[in-house]
DNA sequence: AGCACGCCGACT
DNA sequence: GTCGGCGTGCTC
């Protein structure tokens, strides 16, 4: 008897052994995917990573079918999946759930699309049958009418003879409805009478658009080309290399020569970007060079175009270069030359909420190595991570300072604004400085972007009575307020409520918001500016793939002209007539309690402030604080990231964090705060066994209760070059330890190995 | 993750 | 006396 150790799409410890009846012995085989049973009512997608004949000491069942002719994942996709199982802490069946398309794990699965065809039944299909069908027709015009348009599309020509079979063209239904003018009724009558016949056809989803033409290539400048020669170098003795470039520096067009460079040595690339900034002007630039040898693979696309990516990629004729975002290091790659990682600072490549928590830079860097592939790491402001690996010798460094066609990098102006409301000069949120430059711009014809890091109208309401505030039931935060819907909704589970029309508590009816987001800018700049173009782009505004790709299409043709919007309009846009940049309140961003908040708020401020400028006239920004003496808005406004590195070095040696130690988090969850509460307590003690004053905690974090569910955080500080592998194990081991006391069965545990 | 099994409150 | 609430434990 044959058995197959298969990974559910469960978050299941370990893989699953089934029996393989005789008959699909020969059918099965490793990466196959196969349809098992599990308890008493439910069929998995499971796949299939071990073939044996060790007869398990437990009953097995059998598997009920085998669903491919051909492995659907590769010997290193699952090395990869085993590798971020292992170092993320969480299950493989996490990891497959999170590396397939729902397409490939579900029993029915992918549906092919297909488009209904018209063909002429073969009665008619004769000269003679034909000439006296149309004859019929006399007496239903209309009918006649559609019958001749088919003919002409499909190139029949009707009158002087019968064609040879080959130059028949297909004719879609609807490609005839359009042409003819003519109805689904006329259309449906022919079809009744058996001389029209509708058959279906597989179409693909997959853009081949556009063609192949490395000969618009642009030549590199000499700035450029040094820094290309220097990658290719550093690539020679390390791999991994981080290509530091202020923005404007041109450091896509580097990219796309390393990419040439690779599809010349037979060599498949993969370019990871930020989940949200897998922008249309990337897309276009890179097609425009690649054209068809170019797939896009990303979650605001179709489910089924992705499982046609994943298909194309095991075919015969795969993509050479993969534009996507997190989830594309686990698609199929046969010969991989090359990872860039754009953008890699961005936090959005780490997945934060369901396992596996996994950094696609980190996944990214050990997928190369295992095609012994480079990874090229780019951006303008480097991950503290990354640059402090490049200074110590591990990954090369290449810096690229000047700035493309001598743009010239933007003046950022620091207003205080502690003193202009002193002086009672602020209209709101705005400082005259920024007011002034924006009617300046705008009048211009030039463009403004304002960054404001909340969504919603406003971030809190509150009873100026009693000091009421209205709380989410589920979750321990305060409500935000959205005048478009006219709802408060919770941030933290989705949940929205009726805007209370008096305080519950008091019955005062004067509720105030507090606070400022993304909606309220909107509103206030529009009567500020009646004669602007305002669009904003926040999670609201860009739920769906469409309407994320036409703001940022209306902006990049001035369709609008000033565009408001949280740290999504930071991310790796580029726009040529954008002269003023407004950060409203850069404390926000400051006061997080939370170790990365200065490294994060440098990261920001520096990325929507390159927003300005472009060709030909110096950007404006500016930075609205109540702190303007603070080192931080210096190192901005000097754009030292030097000076802000090493600062943030100092801070992070003297505290333990970070690069010079590595982090663990522990998460306990439960709906009862008592038990949650003891259960982090023992397992602290637990863990304090083993690992001393390296366990910070048990604390609260700043939301203590989401979705009804308490929660409790603590974390492992460990020193450079403790053995990893043992923590988890002892991890583990303290896990398993709570789940068999009964008071604590329920607690859900869980890991975030470096957090974010 | 499901889903069945099992043990306690409001109904016929 | 039962219907059904969800708390607990298992699934090759």
């Amino acid at each position: 008897m044959k058995y197959v150790d298969v990974i559910l799409p469960l978050p299941l410890e370990g893989l699953f052994t089934y029996a393989v009846p005789d008959t699909l012995a020969e059918s099965v085989g490793f990466g196959f995917r196969v349809l098992v049973p599990l308890g008493k009512s439910k069929t998995y997608v499971a796949v299939a990573v071990r073939l044996h004949n060790d007869k398990p000491e437990f009953a097995v069942r059998d598997i009920m079918a085998v669903l491919d002719s051909a492995p659907v994942v590769l010997e290193q996709q699952y090395r990869l999946w085993q590798w971020v199982a292992d170092y993320y802490m969480s299950s493989v069946g996490d990891v497959y759930k999170a590396a397939m398309p729902a397409g490939l794990k579900a029993e029915e699965g992918y549906k092919p699309k297909t488009e209904t065809y018209i063909q002429l039944a073969p009665a008619y299909r004769s000269e003679q049958a034909l000439h006296q069908l149309l004859d019929e027709l006399k007496r239903a015009p209309k009918q006649q009418a559609v019958l001749i348009d088919f003919l002409a599309l499909s190139h029949w020509d009707s009158l002087s003879g019968s064609q040879p079979q080959e130059t028949i063209e297909e004719v879609s239904r609807d490609e005839l409805l359009n042409a003819s003018h003519g109805t689904a009724t006329v259309l449906k009558a022919l079809a009744d009478r058996a001389v029209l016949q509708a058959y279906e056809l597989e179409v693909g989803r997959l853009n081949t658009a556009g063609s192949y033409a490395p000969g618009n290539i642009k030549k590199l400048n000499v700035n450029q080309q040094e820094a290309y020669n220097a990658i290719l170098f550093q690539m020679l003795r390390k791999n991994v290399v981080l290509l530091h470039g202020v923005t404007s520096s041109g450091k896509t067009e580097i990219y796309i020569h390393l990419i040439q460079k690779m599809l010349d040595e037979k060599k498949q690339v993969l370019y990871l970007m930020p989940e949200i900034a897998l922008t249309v002007q990337m897309m276009d630039r890179l097609r425009r060079v690649f054209g068809p040898r170019l797939g896009i693979y990303h979650s605001k696309y179709s489910d089924a175009e992705r499982v046609e990516i994943w298909q194309k990629q095991l075919s015969h004729n795969p993509y050479d270069i993969i534009l996507g975002a997190r989830s594309a290091v686990f698609l199929p790659f046969q010969r991989l030359g090359l990872v860039i990682v754009d953008e890699e600072h961005e936090t959005s490549f780490k997945q934060q909420d369901p396992a596996p928590r996994y950094h696609a830079r980190s996944a990214a860097i050990v997928l190369a190595a295992m095609y012994r592939a480079k990874t090229l790491l780019g951006t303008a402001t480097p991950s503290m991570e990354s640059y402090y690996n490049a200074t110590t010798g591990k990954y090369g460094l290449v810096s690229l300072s000047s700035r493309f066609q001598d743009i010239q990098l933007p003046e950022i102006h620091v207003v205080d604004i502690k003193d202009l409301q002193r002086r009672k000069m602020m209209t709101g949120p705005y400082s005259p400085q920024l007011l002034g430059a924006m009617r300046k711009a705008l009048e211009a014809g030039e463009q403004v972007i304002i960054f404001q890091n909340r969504r919603g109208f406003v971030p809190m309401i509150e009873c100026k009575m009693c000091g009421w505030v209205p709380k989410c039931q589920n979750c321990d935060v305060a409500l935000t307020y959205h005048k478009n819907m006219n709802v408060l909704s919770c941030h933290y589970c989705g949940y929205t409520y009726r805007v209370p029309e008096a305080c519950p508590c008091c019955e005062s009816k004067n509720l105030q918001g507090v606070g400022l987001g993304t909606e309220k800018v909107e509103d206030t700049l529009m009567q500020i500016f009646p004669e602007a173009r305002v669009a904003r782009m926040d999670l609201d505004t860009t739920r769906s793939r469409a309407a994320y790709e036409r703001i940022i299409s209306d902006f990049s043709a001035r369709r609008t002209n000033l565009l408001i919007g949280t740290q999504m309009v930071t991310k790796g846009l580029d726009f040529d007539h954008v002269s003023v940049v407004g950060i409203l309140y850069a404390d926000s961003m400051l006061n997080m309690p939370d170790f990365r908040a200065y490294e994060h708020a440098f990261m920001l401020m520096a990325q929507v402030s390159g927003r300005a400028g472009r060709k030909g006239k110096r950007g404006q920004v500016y930075l609205q604080t109540k702190n303007p003496q603070l080192p931080l808005i210096r190192q901005v406004v000097d754009n030292d990231y030097e000076g802000f590195f090493r600062s943030l070095c100092e801070e992070r040696k003297a505290f333990s964090y970070p690069p010079f130690t590595r982090l663990v988090s522990v998460f306990l969850r439960h709906r009862d705060n008592a038990v949650v509460e003891s259960a982090a307590t023992y397992m602290a003690s637990i863990l304090r066994q083993w690992f001393g004053n390296r366990v910070l905690g048990p604390d609260k974090p700043a939301v203590a209760r989401v979705k009804m569910l308490h929660i409790r955080k603590m974390m492992l500080k460990l020193e450079l070059g403790i053995d990893l592998k043992a923590v988890r194990e002892y991890l583990k081991m303290a896990q398993r330890q709570i789940a068999a006391d009964e008071r604590f069965a329920a607690v859900t545990i869980f890991f975030d190995v470096d957090p974010l």
